[in-house]
DNA sequence: AATTACCTACGAAGATTCTCGTTGACGGCT
DNA sequence: AGCCGTCAACGAGAATCTTCGTAGGTAATT
């Protein structure tokens, strides 16, 4: 699957635990997701190999044990989900998703300002 | 289900066209939605039931037509589904989400000017 | 050698999504 | 009366997602 279909709840979940620990093992990111919800040891490892198939991840052997990496960095994958809701929910126009990320949960002062100077440097690049 | 779940992608497609045009009967949608998409009207028919069921939608049988309308705004759902991406793929930092956003599509001048007018008004609500 | 512990592989089941064909009702037209 | 077009209801099938039980392999421990 050439095509980086658009992860499922499930996946992100798994993928967020490769991304924050990085390469790890089934038992790893079990350990980890056992915590956040009851599930079983070969749910994860059937997910990875399902994902692994899809592209979303890679494997590497070593040992006996199977060693799982993301193919895809965390931004990539938001930029991408991103990209999507925009089409689907959004009619395309990023002032209004900001609009909305923005009013969705109040972001900090820290936020804001770090958000102020990326629109800084988003002007200053188009002048 | 009084859970607001998280529309699919054939809900939204339906969705979008209801908040375009307002209330419209089944065969006002599918007449749009075939422009985009090859599909049958009682896809469209069958899809608006199970909206229904679910409260995505609500219908007002006049004569003998059903005409549906929207349970919640664009606006109320696109905050859902921001809500939900921020959780599952952002780690709730709306701030990296902007910046997503940002970065995604070049936004206009007159885009990002808008987007400044919000930062400001969020900004002034916390002092 | 037998038991235990951990690993991957695999099949299958249940749920959901999306699609459409068929059916039956109703109204207008000939 | 009989035919045609449009409508909603319904069942069912294909595809996908998510879950886990079972099986088989390997290595250490008893």
């Amino acid at each position: 699957m050439l095509l980086p279909t658009r992860p499922t709840d499930a996946e992100l979940a798994i993928l967020r635990v490769l991304w924050e620990r990085g390469p790890s093992t089934v038992r790893q990111v079990f350990e980890v997701l056992v915590t956040e919800k009851e599930l079983g040891y070969t749910t994860v490892l059937k997910m990875l190999q399902i994902m692994n198939e899809k592209g979303l991840v890679q494997r590497e052997v070593a040992d006996r044990v199977h060693t799982f990496s993301t193919t895809q960095t965390q931004s990539q994958t938001q930029r991408h989900m991103l990209d999507d809701l925009l089409d689907k929910a959004f009619g395309g126009s990023s002032t209004s998703l900001v609009m909305q990320a923005l009013a969705t949960r109040k972001a900090s002062r820290e936020e804001l300002a770090e958000i102020r100077k990326l629109l800084d440097l988003a002007e200053g690049r188009k002048r």
